[in-house]
Formats: C-alpha cells, sequence, structure tokens
DNA sequence: GGAAATTAATTTATATTATGAAATATTAAT
DNA sequence: ATTAATATTTCATAATATAAATTAATTTCC
C-alpha cells in the first residue's frame, strides 16, 4: 500500500525530525527547527505527535543562553521493541532492541548440525524468539516486529531467500513462514546487510553517507551503506566482496571459482589451510583433529610459523581487496569486523601493509579511516534489530503493527 | 538556496510527470495519473504549467478506446536548449542539444598541445562556445546553460577542479570562469560521470538503476549509476576503476603505482608498449614514430602478432576488472565505450573469456548484459549537455537561468 | 440523425500541511 | 517587580493535493 502523494510530507518530515535526534542526540525544539529548516510552529506540532506516540520525550532543560530555557528532546528508549534474530551455521542468536538501539535482552541457541529443514528451523526461530521475549517479561504486544538476518541472498521486499548455502536452501519465504506463526511483522535481509545497518544506526557509520563494512567469518561479507542507503544491486546481489578473484591461480572457493578473497581470507580458508598445515607435520596442533578458528589464532601468535603464515597472506590479500574497495566506492570509512578480526595484528599488519602498496595517494584515498571493531555474537542480531527500527522511523509505529 | 519545504511536493511531482514523459514517451494525462499516482486534477494543473512553460507539448491523439480521444502529452524538443562541452587532451568539443536530448549542433576544435594554463583553456572553452552558438544560428538567450565534462576530479556542486592531470591542474574554478565569461550558468563535472548520465538519459540506461559506464581512452574510466544516482563517492573520487590493481608487478601507471587497470587497458598503455615492440623489431611499424592508436588496431588486425597479444593481454586484465565490477556492484547492464573499443574482438575475445572464468555463476551475475557502445567524438560532449538537463527537469527553466 | 455509452479532461469544493507573524511562556539579571 | 532574552505555541493565511462532480469529445447503435 503505497503512501497517498499527499501525506508524504509530513511522513518526510517527521523522519527528518527522527533522523535528526538519533543521529545527533537530545536537541531542542527550535535547533531542530534550524537543523531540519522546518518552521518553528512544525516542529511544535510534529514533535507533538511524536510524543504522544511515544517514540520522543522531554529529557531535561538544556543550558541557559539567556531567556526562556530549552526543552531537549531524545528518542524513548521505551518506545518500541523489536526483536532481532540471526542465523549462522550453528546457532540463532536473538536480542530485543529498544528504540534507541539499546540490546535489553538476549539469547542465543546452539543449532542442532544435522536440522536444517525449513520447518526445523523455522520452529527453532519461532521457539527461540518466543523463549526471549518470555524470559525477558515481554508481552508480545510490546514486540513491534521481528527482524532476521541471514547469510545468503534474500530479496528484502518480498521476503524470499533465493540462496542459503549453510542450510542448502533456495526459494525460501521465511518471512512469510514466521509471521504467520509469531503473527508479528517480519522482515528478512542478509545479515552483511544488517551489520552494515547496525553500524550505521548504532556505531561509526552515524552519520556518514558513504562506508562499508566488511565482516569476516567463514566467508567474507561486505555491506555498502551508499548514499545513505544499503545497496544492495540490482537483483540484491551486489556486494559479493569475498567472490572477487585475487590470484586466478589461487585456491578453489565454495563459489566454483579460485583464488578469490574469501578464499584465503575466510575462517574457511584458514581452517583448511591449518589442517592442511597440521597434516604435513608443520604444525603441531595439541589436538590433531578437533581445534577450532581461536585454536589457530592463538598457536600462530604462540609462534608457529606456519601458521602466521597463513595468516600473513590472508592479511596480504585483504589489503588488495579493500584497495579496489576505497578504488571503486571512495568511501569514507571502512569497517572491518566478524570472527576473524580476533586474529589481530597477524593479518592486519600484513592488510596495512598492502593498502599501503596498493592504494593510491593521488586521489586522496589514504584518507579512508580503518576501523577494525571487535566482535559480539549480538551484533548480528542487533543488526537485523536495526533493520526493523529502520522501518519504524519510516512510518508511525500502529501503522507497521497492522501491515500485513 | 535551498528550495523551501513547502514547495518541495510540487517539485518532486513536476519531476515525477517529467521523468515519465522522458522515459516512457508520449503519454495522456490519464495515463500520466494513473502511472504516476497523482490525482487527475493535480495532472491537469501541472501539466498546464509545464506546458505553459513549453517543457511539453500536446502532441497528438491517441488511439480511440471507446470515449473521448486522449491527448498525448510529448517532451517540447524546443524545450531548452544546452551546450554541452567535452575537454581532453587535445581537443574541445561543443553541442548544442535540445531538450529530448538531440544533437542539433556541434564543431570540434583541437587544442594546440602547449596551451593548457587555465586562462588559455578558459579562452578556447568560451570562443569555441560562442562560436557553436552563433554557427548554429542560435540566440545567445536560447541557450539555457552550459555544461563542461572533463577528464579529472571535480566538486560538481563547487565547480572546483580537484586535480586534472592532462592540463596539470589543481585547484581551478572553471565553474566560475566560465560563468563570467558566458554570463550562463555552468556545470562542471567529470566525464565519466556525463558518460554515464548521457547513458542513463538518451542511451541504454534508460529507465535502468544500477548501471556501469566503462570507458577506454587515455585511461580507463568508469561512471556508476546506483540506485538511479550517479554515485562519486564520499570525496567525489569514486568510481577509479582504472586504479585498481591486477597485477602487483605489472607495468608502472601514471597514478604512481603499478599494475592497475589502465596501465594495461587505457591507450597510453597500449602505445608504450607499441612503442616497445616497435623498438625491439617484433613490430615493423610503417611510420616508425609517428603512428596512431588507430594504426596500431588496424597493425594488430593484419596480424602482427606482438600487437595482437598486447590487445589480447588488454582484454584478458579487462575481463578481470569487469568482474570485480560485477560482483561488488551487481548492476543490470556495463555499457563499454570510449576509443579502446576500437580493437573490437582483439580485446573482447580475450575480456570474455576472463569474464567466464572470474564471475560466478552462482549468484547470477552472469546475466549482467555487457553492451558495447560505438564512440563518436559527440557523445562525450552530449553527455555534459545531459548534465544540464538534469537539472532543467529538475527546477523550472526560469530558476536555472537565475541560479548563480 | 440523435441518444447512449464510454473514456478524457477540467472544475469545484474541501481537507491537509506548511509558514510567518504575533502572542505567550520561562528564566536570570537588574 | 521589571527587563531582556530566548523558547515555544497559537493563529491566520497561503499553498498544495484530492475526491466528486461536471464538461468534453468520440463512436456506436437504433
Amino acid at each position: 500500500m503505497p503512501i497517498p502523494v499527499r501525506d508524504l510530507m509530513r511522513v518526510i518530515n517527521r523522519s527528518k525530525i527522527l533522523e535528526t535526534i538519533r543521529t545527533g542526540g537530545m536537541i531542542s525544539r527550535i535547533d531542530l527547527a534550524r537543523t531540519t529548516g522546518l518552521s518553528r510552529a512544525l516542529i511544535t506540532g510534529l514533535t507533538a505527535n511524536l510524543i504522544e506516540e511515544g517514540l520522543i520525550i522531554e529529557k531535561q532543560s538544556g543550558q541557559y543562553k539567556g531567556g526562556r530555557r530549552p526543552m531537549l528532546l531524545g528518542l524513548n528508549p521505551e518506545g518500541a521493541y523489536v526483536v532481532g534474530v540471526n542465523l549462522s551455521m550453528s546457532e540463532i542468536s536473538v536480542v530485543i532492541v529498544n528504540f534507541e538501539g539499546t540490546v535489553v535482552a538476549s539469547t542465543t541457541h546452539p543449532l542442532p548440525p544435522a536440522q536444517h529443514s525449513v520447518a526445523e528451523i523455522t520452529d527453532c526461530v519461532v521457539a527461540a524468539v518466543q523463549a526471549c521475549i518470555w524470559e525477558a517479561n515481554f508481552a508480545r504486544e510490546q514486540i513491534s516486529a521481528v527482524g532476521i538476518g541471514i547469510p545468503g541472498l534474500v530479496n528484502p521486499h518480498s521476503g524470499n531467500i533465493r540462496f542459503l548455502p549453510n542450510y542448502g536452501w533456495e526459494n525460501v519465504n521465511l518471512k512469510e513462514l514466521v509471521e504467520k506463526r509469531l503473527n508479528h511483522p517480519c522482515y528478512v535481509d542478509n545479515s552483511s546487510n544488517t551489520l552494515a545497518l547496525a553500524e550505521q544506526w548504532f556505531g561509526a557509520g552515524k552519520g556518514v553517507d558513504n562506508f562499508l563494512v566488511v565482516s569476516i567469518e567463514n566467508g567474507v561479507g561486505l555491506g555498502a551503506v551508499i548514499n545513505g542507503r544499503i545497496y544492495r544491486g540490482e537483483e540484491g546481489v551486489g556486494g559479493e566482496f569475498g567472490h572477487i578473484t585475487i590470484d586466478p591461480d589461487g585456491p578453489a572457493c565454495r563459489c566454483g571459482k579460485k583464488g578469490c578473497v574469501e578464499a584465503f581470507v575466510g575462517k574457511i580458508a584458514i581452517m583448511r589451510d591449518a589442517r592442511q598445515a597440521a597434516l604435513e607435520g608443520r604444525w603441531h596442533s595439541p589436538n590433531p583433529d578437533g581445534f577450532t578458528y581461536t585454536d589457530v589464532v592463538r598457536a600462530a601468535g604462540d609462534g608457529s610459523e606456519a601458521l602466521r603464515q597463513l595468516f600473513a597472506r590472508a592479511g596480504h590479500i585483504l589489503g588488495i581487496g579493500i584497495s579496489h574497495l576505497i578504488a571503486l566506492f571512495n568511501p569514507k570509512k571502512i569497517v572491518i569486523t566478524g570472527q576473524g578480526v580476533q586474529a589481530g595484528a597477524l593479518i592486519f599488519t600484513d592488510m596495512h601493509a598492502a593498502l599501503d602498496r596498493h592504494v593510491s595517494a593521488k586521489f586522496g584515498h589514504r584518507k579512508v579511516e580503518i576501523v577494525v571493531r571487535e566482535w559480539t555474537e549480538q551484533d548480528w542480531a542487533r543488526g537485523a534489530g536495526a533493520m526493523v527500527l529502520q522501518e519504524l522511523y519510516k512510518s508511525p509505529v500502529g501503522q507497521v503493527a497492522t501491515h500485513h
């Protein structure tokens, strides 16, 4: 149902106000008028609506500047609660996020390795969400909507999952399945995008129009915010940073090609080569069969030369790849995150060396800020929550709730 | 001067109407209402304004569908005329473009090799524009504005040229210089962007939201249309496709790095290696010193193995580079153009081979349409005209004229 | 040839939204 | 208390969009 053209202006201006408060923090009505360019009269009216709806609140008086003290408006943390879910290979993370983006409750459930059918996963998601809401003592009606991030290709409009390799899914409409069971509106998107959204809303991307989030997990993902919007490409298959070919003669990648970024940098790649090193006796693993990524990072840090070289090569390749991102996107910032950043200097020393070599000084590209963000399990799920918040900010809360 | 918020809706709706007519061709008022979602009353009013301003005209009656015949509205070709200018290393092209984007007059002036000072180039631009208007029997007032495309880094908002290697310029405000002399509003942008704009308005990009234009000239440029808008990056230095490193051990590039796309594919690169081949006796050039790019293409076509290999390598590198563009941007189309496409199959056979190898079938990226567009001198200048038309479409014509 | 039917376009009355100017509220200093 | 300064609201007005009703233009059918 498209917004009637007549009401468009109001929706735009509401968003403008919320956006200004969200990115800039508490602000008086008069300053809102100044920064948004809207008339003071309109600000009075629209903020009154927003207060009535509970999305913003009068927080406290501001500094005295010689006259009536300004009343500062801020987001109402309790303005809405949303659920964010992240589906990974091995677990489901669920968080409840308030209107300010603060996580107020969270749970994580392991996924049994074998149970990845559509019905089973749907059951797990529904159960995990309900459990989280229940344990946090929330009422069903307090939750505005549910967002789900998945490591696969989605059409976020229809909710149809085109391709989800971890579970072997193709063309599954998780959105509809979950909506039917939970009776809440539901949004599904790729988790690289939700992570970028989290960064845009709560992290380093606040107020930045062009930035990238590179996530190093099993594979390597990219979430791109361009002109303030998540970029998805023509068919939702943009940002496949993990699958650009750096070395045509490099190792085989899951995607069927050779020498992709992720075939060097992803956790799967590191584990593959660590296993090989152990097999060839170049590294003596304490527990030869069952080591984890964290084990490999620790062993490399403890001095295993074979493993150090693995990470060094990963860093080198990552640096080349990121130099391409910088040349093509000219972002203001690049955030690197995911479990892979555990490797720290092991990987980033060589990454920066490669960047120094492959990023041109001529175009001012050296100024791009590269931020390594410590990774938490919750961040992904929180991003899925951010996706829902974005919808809430766009339209009055009630509208979303009755939208489906 | 920002548009007052109150008038925003009107501007948006005007643009919506013009956009619908431009991309879809002639249309009745009733169908305009249907496709734009605006009320019929509003369509009546806004189209009346547009007709009064001369931007659109009633063209002819449409098909009978059982009742009063619809009156079809179309763009008025004479609604406005704009001048487009392109500055290259060796010449200035000027065109006059009508409101439909048709070139109605054009001239080209060679630039003396030595005269590239700011004052000299400004003089040349002014003289060339005036000559073109004069020769085409236009009155000064008939021209709404002038657009200039340059092969360098510009801030299109201020008109400041940050960097223009061909002339050795840094921080030159060509916009202001030309505006002062011609007394017309002037817009300056990178020529890759103007070319993309031309494609978006008149060519393969009509109605396509995400597409790329790769131009092979002295260097290799990229114009990116993302979500329907030209993407410029955070500081106007995005789309530096020519300067992503494909082979870290490759030949030196103008940008100071090694093995960039343009160090293999650009005309300068081909000429450099052809000269070397001639020097080493691997190719016997008919005129050893003064051959041109076209000569090299012809000689390769006529069977010189050394030169064939040059183009084959260029094609291979180009294919790898474009595979990166596809993975990252997932565009609907990629248009390849510029003088470099003269080489035809010499370059594109290997490009497609590389694409087959480096573009993943998994993500549906194979579907990206790659269009090779024959190159004409005028296309660049026409793109600069398109930039101006875009401004006209955005705001009433009169507004633009008094804008500075 | 005129009435009916059908689609296109305009007019009119009305609702909504934004704005500028004026009025009111609040506060600290005098 | 008065004044001065700044913040916020109120109110009359202007602009814009819409729905419903009206008018316009055609062909078809009797």
